[in-house]
DNA sequence: GATTAATTTAAACAGGTGTTTAAATTAACT
DNA sequence: AGTTAATTTAAACACCTGTTTAAATTAATC
């Protein structure tokens, strides 16, 4: 049973920084298995498809970040009783940031993925998120509409496509940018100050 | 003459189509050159290779877009000196509608095109690029920085990502948007609005 | 009209992809 | 220990990719 755990985990860890850095078409099972020192039809014997996998990668960090968003959301839906857009993303920040101790620096990753799977808008991708996780999805898009009542739909649906395209596509974009700003400073990736900077849109 | 030319644009037109849609390394050859009702071999004969097929796609707007961008940037720079970074972008604009002479929605695909090539980081673009049109690039860079050269050059990096993130990544996943979109009301894209609604930022 | 050059075509190439198979190995259980 | 189940392994499968080849066709030139 150890081994049989630590193939799958082995296989887990090599393919979500895969996917995050060079997206999910663009990443081979054999890249995949041969940087997580396993066979290549080991794969398909613990997740049986390559979609699968890419399911099975995501869901470790959703099944995290989706309670989480969903408490965090509601609490400050309670109190104050209609919560301004700003305070709803707010909200997000604590469950994002709770990913980085599921794993080192799972909160960037958990963003790069996401983006990866809105640019290669693969259906199945977006069927198991809706279909495993509508309901916390549910709370999110409920308090959003609830804090604008006035704002038009089509406008508000802009505004979010537009914050959530920034964010995401400044992280799947991450490894791109470093390319670039590490020669005009010497900073690293701050991944906190890079999300609360976003946040103001 | 008349048939050279006229299967090299019906490769460049099904070519850019393609790609603007689904991106570069997820478009084959084979898909294009059945759209464009010519044979496969005919673009390695006439281009070379997919990655020279690529440049020439994108050459076909750059060189309408940039010499025009730059005029636009040196006619606001030269008037009031220091024009502002709003008036910057607002330079641009019209350049981009231009494109819509060259083809119909010319300037949608022109900028998802850019946002492919902004995600799908192939090293062989930014160089295209850079080399075949450094020139006029410099007078926006040159431009911007002397807009608001109080603002910290990290700081100012990191907004013109985003600026230029949000544009080419909502255009990239124009397609993806305008399914959830029609979902929700009507309006078709109304690419003007939507980029004057971008550029506030 | 004959000759040369430019283009189109069908076929094959070499390499990479996800997936499957069947045998070998390891683990679990009675 | 013996038997069954779970896992790992190497090999092959069928398919798709960009590219090349050499012959067939079309266009241009003398």
């Amino acid at each position: 049973m150890a081994s049989r755990t630590d193939t799958k985990t082995r296989i887990l860890d090599a393919a979500e920084k895969l996917f995050a850095e060079r997206g999910f078409s663009e990443t081979s099972l054999r890249l995949i298995t041969s940087k997580a020192e396993v066979n290549l039809a080991s794969v398909n014997y613990h997740f049986g498809s390559k979609k699968e996998l890419i399911r099975a990668v995501l869901a470790r960090y959703l099944d995290v970040f989706m309670p989480s968003a969903a408490v965090e959301i509601k609490r400050i839906h309670h109190a104050p009783e209609n919560a301004s857009l700003n305070e709803i993303f707010s909200a997000l920040i604590k469950p994002l940031l709770e990913l980085n101790k599921v794993r080192n620096g799972g909160t960037i990753i958990f963003l790069q993925l996401l983006g990866r799977g809105y640019i290669e808008s693969q259906g199945h991708l977006r069927w198991f998120i809706t279909t495993h996780y509508g309901e916390h999805l549910a709370t999110f898009v409920q308090a959003v509409s609830a804090s604008a009542p006035h704002i038009p739909a089509a406008e508000m649906f802009w505004r979010l496509h537009f914050t959530l395209g920034t964010i995401v596509f400044t992280m799947a974009s991450a490894d791109a940018l470093n390319e670039i700003a590490t020669a005009d400073y010497g900073e690293h990736n701050n991944i906190e100050a890079i999300i609360r900077k976003v946040i103001p849109y």
